[in-house]
DNA sequence: TATGAATGAGCGTTCATTCAT
DNA sequence: AATGAATGAACGCTCATTCAT
């Protein structure tokens, strides 16, 4: 029964990344087996490795997937008018990553892939890439700062765009491992750091 | 070569663990094979085992080192006389992760430790202790942090304290991953964020 | 070579336990690796693992198998009519014993079973239930005996059953390890020990 | 300190000898490892080897060990006088059986033994060894049993020894897997399969 | 004599991948 | 397009044995 529709092939790699989603944030990249992706996505070995040729794209994949509803999540806020304070930013983010967070949710699957792109060239570019691609929104952000007047004209806008994009991955560590911190303690500890920041103008809805 | 000395049976344990972390660090937990240590180590696979009992006890044992030096870094600059700033502090901090950031470096098998936290209940016990110590350093710090008048003295300490920490995260990664940060890059954007801290009376050196 | 019949399963479960009953009998349970069993059967390690998934199963497999066509024969001979005489019967099941003690035969597994049921517990049920099996065969006969007039109404007839399957594994293991005792010599031996019982009334066909 | 006592040297021996019969009958011949028998016996490998230069020796004088007791046993009734009958025989030596068959006891090695003879030609000799010397004493007692009018002069005693020593392995084995026989079960079996077999004359004291 | 650390061949088992159907 | 039986290299680990001390 050839000739099958493309949205058929594109369901199809869905199904399977979902699958392999789960599995991979359930057991971990490396103990999870193809078998478990086959028995979980119910389709046949033959039928997932049409769709993907090795488990290794099939990681890559996800690599990539595994940011793309916290880059979506970001974007907006990041873009959004007020410009945010940097403790309403991170609340928002810290947000996004608690409700992505739920068992076999896509965060679940970012530590991994870090740990993975430190030994593996292939996935590191993956993950750069990845990684690159959020780094851009906070330096969007911090030159928004710079036209507000929340940072000067000569701040180091690079400086200040890794550091606030270095509290994501604590407070991801943080909330998976330990369990002990929220989206509030993001907040609250960014408020009393930081000086406050403050809209002189309200900027029109 | 039986009866040997105490210090002997140290010697090959550290000898073990030190060709493990080589391992590890260069081809990751779980693609490096216990021939890679016996053959990096020049020891047999009963002598390795000897001494650890599985690739699991040897990867738990190594988790827990991998953080010792980075702790007691930390530990030096957080007790130290004067309290030195949230600036300071990041520098001596990141600069100890590059320090340790080498090729077979301890820093390098930490992000492969917090990935197999995430599924591996046994290893996210040693995680989860070592995590709680290191943060147990950053706790101190910013009561010291109040006691000096940095921070008021109703301040939410804890949150302080669990943001600052996460900002170490985030600093390995990008120095593991991108590669374009440095504990300058730290150093700065943290100035920026944050209120100048002065000590308003100099500590007798 | 997927999406195949129920038969062709059945057929491949079945040379995997040919080939491991010749490994077995010829090398012994223990000294037999899996490697011998794949190299003897023709098929790959995941071959046979995918119909057996430990050698303790495909051990476990065996052990009851190997008591099946005695099983039969004692069977045969037990509710066969007329009765056959204690004598009679022990040369039928004398018989198949030679008969299935070829090289690679069945009953070469046995004395192997009973050794690994006295420290292997998971065996010992099997081996307990293929006893009780062939015990039972005994408790009918010896039944049989009594309705006859062989022996009196009132006689013990599970001592007597338990004794004289007892025969049997001395016969099997003089048979297998002197190699000196034939079927006539049980059922001489019997002959002499036993008084002799005779059929008073021909029973009809 | 060399140079020690012919006694110290056979106090050791048996010292292992007790210790790798405990294991072998707990844990089975080939499960048992050395280690255990270094640990149950309180011993060094190297002091091991030193008395027996491999496994298999410790195997092979293990099982002559196994029967000796059982075959003294055996000797006392059959030369007795007046000469048992087989049911009072049978009973002394289920006894016997039951009495060597505690936890660690050497009975339950016999039917390890068995087993190995069937694939070692080494250890065949021995168990073939033994089991003569025991087949011996039925051979004698039968032809005392001819003697004394039990059976025809003309009786094949060959046959009816090697039918009588039947009874024990099939005795044995029933009372280690299935638990449910003791020695009245055999002797009531006996007795009642036997025709009685009565002293004409007393036999002076 | 006695020790026990060290050896290393070889075990049972897994699992990413292929390909005849 | 889809199946799933089959492959086999390679894994983690064991344990009888040796020999420097």
């Amino acid at each position: 029964m050839p000739r099958v529709s493309e949205e058929h092939l594109e369901r199809r790699r869905q199904q399977i990344l979902d699958a392999a989603q789960t599995c991979f944030a359930r057991k971990g990249l490396h103990t999870t087996t193809m078998q478990d992706v086959f028995a979980e996505s119910g389709l046949s070995a033959g039928a997932v490795y049409r769709y993907f040729k090795s488990k290794d794209h099939l990681i890559a994949a996800l690599t990539t997937e595994a940011t793309v509803d916290l880059h979506a999540a970001m974007s907006e806020a990041v873009y959004s008018d007020p410009l945010p304070t940097p403790p309403e930013l991170m609340h928002t983010v810290a947000e996004a990553v608690v409700r992505l967070s739920t068992p076999g949710g896509a965060v679940r699957l970012i530590p991994q892939a870090w740990s993975l792109a430190l030994t593996d060239p292939n996935i590191a570019d993956y993950v750069r890439t990845n990684m690159a691609g959020v780094r851009k929104l906070w330096f969007d952000y911090t030159r928004r700062m710079v036209d507000i007047g929340w940072l000067p004209p000569d701040a180091d806008t690079d400086a200040v765009a890794k550091t606030l994009l270095g509290l994501l991955p604590g407070f991801i560590l943080q909330y998976l491992i330990m369990g002990d911190v929220d989206p509030e303690t993001l907040t609250h500890g960014v408020e009393q750091l930081f000086p406050t920041f403050r809209h002189t103008a309200v900027a029109p809805g």
